[in-house]
DNA sequence: TTGATATATTCCGATAACGGAATATAATGG
DNA sequence: CCATTATATTCCGTTATCGGAATATATCAA
């Protein structure tokens, strides 16, 4: 067997950094057509309408038309299952920062005396 | 230009299916020898190593030799920007939830009449 | 040393993914 | 209808990626 395709699911539409930044613009700015993406981002509107496209099909965006434009808006429940997922390894770091803090109030106890 | 390199960073470390569930079984069981993963997985030895690899390039594992055997252990902390990079949408699906529980408020109050 | 066990590496073949360039499609204005 | 603007799609070349099979490397045990 070959590899698998994989512009199919949420984790490897984010895996793009182009992506990503796409995904942040249209949270920090909400609804954007791809003309504006394309300024913001200086990519080439191929690139973009290309990238979008991946993400529609993964439901990360979703498109409304406005004209002679595209507007796309974000669907950031998508990527709620990223942040689960994620947040199943918290216990993790928090159980370093946990050493850390730890360590620091022995070391300021100590030096108390 | 053509595609760029991707297995260079987290996240497209975790795009591949098998690496996140050697991930997760890293988190749930600790260390684990690359043999326990291959019957854990039901993967063949050699992707199993090429997955590890991969991790283990970005960082996401480290390893220990024990005898013959290669222990392999998660690095939680890189998987802490992924859980950033989504963190800074919750707002979205948060709202989404406020919205509906505003909803929800709103007809227990009308049937309360 | 020799043989067995554990793991990594290499060499495929198939296919997916990316960017660029050109082109197609859609909507608007005149 | 025609030209223009906005966006999508297609085609192409290059490179990455994945799994499988075979092989290399390392370690242990006798």
């Amino acid at each position: 067997m070959a590899r698998a395709p994989t512009t199919s699911d949420v984790f490897n539409a984010i895996a793009e950094p182009g992506r990503r930044l796409i995904i942040e613009l249209l949270s920090q700015r909400g609804n954007l057509a791809v003309g504006t993406l394309v300024v913001a981002l200086g990519m080439t509107q191929p690139t973009v309408s290309k990238h979008l496209g991946v993400l529609r099909k993964v439901g990360v965006v979703s498109v409304t038309k406005l004209g002679q434009q595209r507007v796309y808006r974000l669907e950031a429940e998508r990527l709620k299952v990223v942040h689960d997922w994620a947040k199943q390894f918290e216990q993790h770091w928090s159980h370093q920062l946990d050493r850390i803090k730890e360590r620091a109030e022995r070391k300021a106890r100590s030096q108390r005396v």
